[in-house]
DNA sequence: TTCCTTGCAAAACTTTTGCATTAAA
DNA sequence: TTTAATGCAAAAGTTTTGCAAGGAA
């Protein structure tokens, strides 16, 4: 019987690399994390990062993994996203970019840059400047 | 000495009317809560509403306003809003239209859409359809 | 009367925190 | 050795739910 492919996982010596890089001490816990947040673009809820360590034979406390995301998403490591109330998501991908949501399935799916293009857009506020543009592009499976 | 103005109330048979065509049996409270948000354009969470209602001397439980919120939701008559990862905002504006997040003040403001212009737009995934666009243009305090 | 809504308290969740223990430099 | 991070359990905050009591049609 075929069997779930374990995800595969970023290369140790890069993550520390990465977290010395943005002078984050490189605990085990950390580059374990790091190790799968970063083997590819993706959007991961604390949650989901716990079943993969542990899917991986890893066990790390759940305060742990809230310290090291809210740790990475303010060093620019992650990009946290809030498309569901009921739960944060991190962005490994910290490249510009925006998302399309599915709103049946809840997935989302990276949109480069160059896919959007503005032809007009608001001055900001009296007082205020540009900090960014976050585009969520909704969408719903096919009437038909 | 300057009073706090009480925030203006929207005529209850307005609400009614609204709630029915909405087929919403407008119960005391729905019609309540429909007050202050039909009032105006606005952005509240559900524990401001809960302020508001108090401050106008009226008395509804929470588990009414969150069963009436998502019952709006539910029926177009509000939108919500996920930008504060820590509470759900809900918008009355349904008209379409964008936002401006004060990343300082956690302050939402309006953004019409002929404000914004796009030249180019992403194909949905395969399988799926357009369901909205929903841009947040994040601003912080002028650095000076 | 019949069905639906409300209110209360408790439950369910996600996320944060305090503090003793342990690991990193 | 000194400083910082981890783990646990408890706390905090928002939102949901179960159920008895009350209101709408």
């Amino acid at each position: 019987m075929p069997q779930e492919p374990a995800p595969k996982l970023e290369d140790p010596d890069s993550v520390i690399a990465r977290l010395r890089s943005s002078e984050i001490i490189p605990t085990t816990q950390r580059v374990e994390i790091g190790q799968i947040l970063f083997a590819s673009p993706q959007h991961l809820s604390a949650e989901q990062i716990l079943e993969r360590l542990s899917a991986a034979g890893r066990r790390v406390s759940k305060a742990t993994v809230y310290n090291t995301l809210n740790l990475f998403a303010a060093r620019g490591l992650v990009r946290q996203i809030n498309v569901d109330p009921a739960r944060t998501c991190f962005d490994s991908n910290t490249r510009m970019h925006y998302h399309f949501h599915n709103l049946d399935t809840g997935e989302l799916t990276d949109v480069d840059v160059p896919a959007i293009e503005f032809s007009r857009l608001p001055n900001p506020p009296a007082g205020t400047e540009l900090a960014g543009v976050e585009i969520v592009i909704r969408v719903k499976r096919k009437a038909g």
